[in-house]
DNA sequence: TAATACTATACCGGTTCGGTATGAAAAGGG
DNA sequence: CCCTTTTCATACCGAACCGGTATAGTATTA
């Protein structure tokens, strides 16, 4: 029940990427070195996101990655399903066939499962970055005064 | 992000047991065959669900297992963190040394889930078995007047 | 003491995880 | 046109986990 390390890196580069003027291209040499994330590993991470339409890539020599959406329109759970596909707490919430009886919407713990999962899934779609971007903007801005 | 099939299960296992009048003793076998689960498999299970101490097991002839807890006292999460240990869905709310960047505190992605996380737990606690054993009792009810 | 249950541990094939390697293709500069 | 710098596409690798099985042992009771 956890969400895995790619994802994880994900979050942080978009977060990164929130926090620069819209637009800007940054490389995945940059990227990994400032985020702290294996190259090798970025760059795989970086097509993904890409893939799914959250950023958007720029070949050769004055290359990179940037935001394709506007953080406002990216959230939480747009990263997760970036790097790990749809969200689904319980098997046979996606695949009857998966579930050990059959009981798409005949048992009650599916049913109070797909609840839980409705709950999720919500606060993952309510937290969006340009609001975490604006936090760590501001948390700069404090370590200025120190 | 999903549930493993052995807490599914395990939610299945308890869900029957709460059916039962309590104190039951039922034995593995007719539990596997019941809720069609691989014997050996489910043995496993039940040694995991007893050493967290939702059943306890009985030894011998006449053996099998039985619910130490009352139903109204197992909650979903109950059954979840006996299968797969402690729910968290990011690695930094756990361990800080996980967290590519140390920020148990400082990072806005790590409070951000640790809220979704906190509502993600109220939520698999508010489901106790004795509810999920009633509306379960009311459908079989219902099925018979067929 | 034999039968029936659970206990403990280990194994097994398959998949995922976290990360690396390699080679190709695009873009721009000289 | 070639060279450098970048991303792209695949494939590989060891370790861990998943779902399940096997085997040998221990407790209980008839």
């Amino acid at each position: 029940m956890q969400l895995n390390q790619a994802t994880d890196y994900g979050f942080r580069v978009v977060l990164y990427l929130s926090c620069r003027p819209p637009g800007s291209i940054i490389s995945g040499q940059v990227i990994a070195q400032e985020q702290r994330i294996p190259v090798r590993f970025l760059q795989k991470i970086m097509r993904q996101l890409t893939l799914a339409g959250l950023t958007r890539s720029y070949r050769g020599i004055e290359g990179g990655f940037a935001l394709l959406k506007a953080p406002q329109e990216i959230s939480l759970l747009d990263v997760v399903t970036a790097m790990e596909g749809p969200v689904s707490i319980q098997r046979c919430l996606e695949d009857t066939a998966e579930c050990s009886r059959q009981c798409v919407n005949h048992c009650s713990v599916h049913r109070a499962l797909d609840r839980v999962q409705q709950e999720l899934l919500d606060g993952l779609t309510a937290v969006t970055f340009d609001r975490l971007a604006a936090e760590e903007m501001a948390k700069k801005e404090e370590n200025k005064d120190e």
